[in-house]
DNA sequence: CATGAATGAGACTTCATTCAT
DNA sequence: CATGAATGAAGTCTCATTCAT
């Protein structure tokens, strides 16, 4: 490791500049890729576009990225990667205190001021499978902390998956809703996430008057 | 309506069965666009798939609608016009007995069996405005609902928008959990739903043992 | 077959229009191919500058062909398709007749003017296998008449396979000597290779004076 | 060449050294050029393909070269040149005893194992004028020598340009052999050619049992 | 009304060549 | 001299839309 500064000790600066050249171009492409596929999703989304937006020619683009479909990938895994790790950590961290509470806030915090990554997230029209894989994310965690807190009484009451799916619906939501507004924060979100999960909502929202079969 | 049959009553016969033909074709149209932006989303689905499984020559399809875009916005404008007026008629009829059970049993019932035209509703890459469409319907129809059941003073407790947005995600969830799987039916889907709307979720599932700020 | 003019006898005069405007585009874009594959070599051969030969545009060309590829195998299969044809079955009609020069001739008679279409054939960079396909015709017909009527006793002073490559190098020279000029006619071309396949060469212009080994 | 040594005699060695490596990364990139034409064919060889061959960066081939098409010519004329001048004073040499068993035979010599060289020079499409370079060569010492040895009244029988065009075709013909095969070697290749050359082919083979014109 | 051949703008991608370091 | 990141012209191919028949 740090026998390489003795080994070619002069040639390092070099090679050090040359990296971080490249390194920088490279984050200039997909932050562009990221805004340009959140304004236009992926198919309106256009090379030319997003290179002049990142200031370079469009054959640079593919000096670091094979095709489109890969830039796409990227902006995606990347801009994910330190959200998905921390969400993850915060879920087996905290030692026998998993409970939604963490998992959410820990979400919403981490989605807050990503509107652009979640756009483009969301938007990839076509490849169906890419939308979801957001969706998949959020809800694999959840069904990860229902599963472990449930007990087994409480399991034939409701159908986890779909539990599952449906707080994957409202976090998701939440999520978009910051597309427009920035209020709440992520914990007045969440907050307001769990007050309705915790309390429910009044009996006669619910069924008016008399119930309707 | 039957105030033509008064216009030109000779040349009735021959008109309507050029009205009939002109309804066919264009009805072949949609049924075929549906087909196509579902399986392969708004930008690949190409006008050419479209004609030829509506069996009609490509030129036609430029008699019934401007453009593509037309036509997408038409599939989903005339699949959804239906299920949206009962729905909202479901709203407005009960009179007085405004509920969300009304309200979601109604969605779920009309959706149930729409997956088609839900997926390209939901799937349509780009056109944000146009993924939302959706979501604003049911989301217009719950706030209604909502704004008209909460009291004064439970509005308080709640951001109504928010549940809005919370309920919308829910309902939508269970529309997409039937991409995949038939079971269960709309009842099933929406005792599920109020179930978890009214007794919410267990306390220690919420905060674990102790709570996190 | 003739029935189709009893079944919708108006129908046919569209129908044959159309074939008939398919087939002259068609034709149009294979010469305007053939002509620019002569010029330019198939690497260095554009669609832009067919098209533009053909006086279509651009795109018209693929509905007529999947590629660039195709066209040019197109160009040479459709354009050998009469010649090779010829060339067989004049190796076979001629019964008991099978002769070098019938086969030559024949060869010789039906390349002569068609220099356009060889140049494309010889020309083809890259691909190796697409520039020795004519080669390959050539050699295999010459091949088959050597096998039938080199005696068992005259196959082991020649290396067979080996004979008929250089019958095919002579061959292949004399089309390519029309690339430039246009004399002698066919006739006069096979009767040259015929006279040096017959007579040979002067002793002393293969060895000199003294046998240098 | 020595009369360097004595302008400048102190700077020598570096000089020398430096002159030394020059010529060996001239020779890197043009044998790494060599083998990728013969692999790719001219237009799909890229210089960065040869630059990893040569295992220098893809800006320092432009300081030998000044673009691709130069290297591809050198490739040849570097490649060629000793085999060339060696076969021209085999012609010459040898007085009195010009003949083409002579030159056939040197041409083969020299030919065989320099597949990769005849491949390029064979292979490289669209340069039409490339292709011929080779086969101008052969052509023109074929020429030199049938036209000397040929007696006037001799020259009355054939059309000796033809003829050696002819010849031509079996020598490339000869030399591609060899791009599948190693078998015959070079003697025993020459003795084939110059066997069907000295003797000609059977009556029969030729005429068949009836001349067919 | 219907047809389907034709159009042509525009997207992606490659690669010979240059030039700052 | 050497490097390799950057350039951008050029090429292939697609597809929404038009229009003569």
């Amino acid at each position: 490791m740090n026998n390489d500064s003795l080994t070619s000790p002069e040639k390092q600066p070099e090679k050090r500049r040359g990296e971080r050249r490249r390194a920088r171009t490279r984050a200039a492409i997909l932050e562009a890729a990221r805004q340009v596929f959140a304004r236009r999703g992926y198919h309106d989304a256009s090379i030319a576009e997003i290179t002049e937006l990142a200031d370079i020619a469009v054959g640079t683009f593919y000096l670091y990225f094979r095709d489109k479909d890969e830039a796409f990938t990227m902006v995606l895994e990347e801009g994910f990667a330190e959200t998905l790790a921390q969400v993850k950590q915060a879920v087996t961290e905290e030692a026998g205190a998993h409970s939604l509470a963490v998992v959410v806030r820990a979400i919403f915090r981490h989605a807050y001021g990503k509107s652009d990554l979640f756009r483009v997230a969301l938007m990839a029209g076509g490849q169906f499978a890419r939308i979801t894989r957001v969706q998949d994310a959020i809800e694999e965690v959840l069904t990860t902390v229902l599963t472990e807190t449930f007990s087994a009484q409480e399991q034939t009451m409701y159908d986890l998956p779909l539990v599952a799916r449906f707080l994957t619906g409202m976090v998701l939501q939440g999520i978009m809703w910051w597309f427009e507004q920035e209020q709440p924060d992520p914990d007045g979100m969440t907050d307001q996430l769990l007050a309705l999960l915790q309390h429910g909502l009044p009996r006669h929202v619910i069924a008016g008057n008399s119930d309707t079969h």
